[in-house]
DNA sequence: AGGGCCATGTCAGTGACTGTCATCAACCTA
DNA sequence: TAGGTTGATGACAGTCACTGACATGGCCCT
C-alpha cells in the first residue's frame, strides 16, 4: 500500500461539497477542507487553483465532450443540430448521480462568487464550440450564435432537471428544450 | 472648506485605473491605490465592496438608465424594439469619454478575474431587463430572449466601437448591430 | 543497492477584506 | 452660543485565501 491514502483529489472534492452544503461556501475555509480530506491546506492548492475550482472540475470534460461531439457529426448536419445532438449525449457526465448535481448546483446557486465562475465556464464552453464550428466551416456569426443557444438551451433543460421531482431524463428535457428554441425562433 | 478633500469616491475610481493600466491589475494593491488617492486602505473598502468593484460602479447607473428606457416605451412597441430604443439612448452614458472607457476594457479584457465580474453583471442587467419587460406584459420566454439579444447585441455594437479608430458614435453602432441581428433571425 | 521522482508536508510570507474604536469638522438644536 | 450628534475618515488588529521555498520519504528504474 502506498505512502499516501489515494484519491487524494476526489477526496478534497468530496470533503468541500459536503462542507460548503452544511455550513456554506463561505463560511468554510481550505484547512477544514484539507482536515476532512486528510490532508494539508497547501495540498488543495496544488489540486485546485482555488477555492471556488473544486467545484467545476468536471467543466473541462463536459468541454472536452461536446466539442468532440461536435467535431464528429456528420458533414451534412447543420450547425444547430451538431449541436443540438452534442448537448443531447452529455446525460452520461452527470452519472456521477442526480443528488449530487443539485446539492452542488444549490451551493453554486446561493452564492454570488460562485455564479461567477459559472458564467466564465459557461462562456468558455460557448466560445470552445464556436471555435469548433468554424473549423466545420460554419461562418462567424452563425457559429457564435448556434454555440450560445446551445448553452442556452443546456441551462434550461438542467433547470427543468433540477426542479423537477419527477427525475426525468436530462437527455430528453435538453431534446425537448432545443424543439422549444426551434419553434420560438420559427415564428419570426 | 472641508475636513477633507471631496469626491474620495472619485478619486479612488480615477487612482484604481491609472494603475490598473500602468502596472496590470494583479500587480496593484489597494494600499497603492489608497495612497494615491491620499487616503487609507480601509476607506477604499468602505466606498468599493472589492478590488474589482471600482470599475463596474457605473453599471448601476447603466442599468437604472435601460430598465427606465425600456419601462417608458410606447405600449405599442414590441419587445426587441423597446429593448433597442433603449439601448440606443445609452451613447450619453459613456460621455466620460471613449479614452477612459478603452482603457477601462482593456484592463477588464486582461484580467480573467475582472471578465468574471463583467460576466455577471451583464447577466444582471439582461435579469433587470426581462423583468421590466414582463411587467409589460410580455410572456416568459421572449422576455428573456429580448434581453438576451438586447445585451448580446451592446457586446457586439460595444467591441465595434472600441475596434474602430475612426471613433464612430455608439449608438449608431448599436442601431445598426439591432440590424443585423434581425437579418440574421429573419433567415429562419 | 542506489538514486531520482513526485505527491505531500512544513513554514513563512503577502495581500484582500473585516470588525472595532477613535477622531474631528460640520451641522443641528435648545 | 454651548453642547450634542452625525458622518466620513484613520488606526489597528485580526482572519483567511493563496504562494514560494524547502524538506520528507515511499516508489520505481537501472
Amino acid at each position: 500500500m502506498g505512502r499516501w491514502e489515494p484519491n487524494a483529489r476526489g477526496r478534497l472534492s468530496e470533503a468541500a461539497l459536503e462542507l460548503y452544503v452544511e455550513r456554506g461556501y463561505e463560511q468554510t475555509t481550505v484547512a477544514e477542507i484539507a482536515m476532512r480530506a486528510g490532508l494539508t491546506e497547501r495540498t488543495f492548492f496544488r489540486h485546485f487553483a482555488d477555492k471556488r475550482e473544486v467545484l467545476f472540475s468536471g467543466s473541462d470534460a463536459l468541454r472536452e465532450h461536446l466539442v468532440n461531439a461536435v467535431a464528429g457529426a456528420p458533414d451534412s448536419a447543420a450547425p444547430i443540430d451538431a449541436v443540438a445532438a452534442a448537448f443531447e449525449s452529455v446525460g452520461v457526465l452527470f452519472q456521477e448521480g442526480r443528488e449530487r448535481s443539485l446539492r452542488r448546483q444549490a451551493v453554486i446557486t446561493a452564492n454570488a462568487e460562485l455564479r461567477e465562475r459559472e458564467l466564465i465556464k459557461l462562456a468558455s464552453l460557448s466560445a470552445a464550440l464556436a471555435d469548433t464550428l468554424r473549423l466545420r466551416g460554419v461562418p462567424h456569426p452563425a457559429a457564435s450564435l448556434a454555440a450560445e443557444a446551445g448553452v442556452a438551451v443546456f441551462k434550461v433543460a438542467f433547470e427543468r432537471w433540477a426542479d423537477d421531482p419527477g427525475e426525468p431524463d436530462l437527455s430528453q428535457l435538453i431534446r425537448e428544450s432545443f424543439d422549444e428554441l426551434k419553434a420560438v425562433t420559427a415564428g419570426r
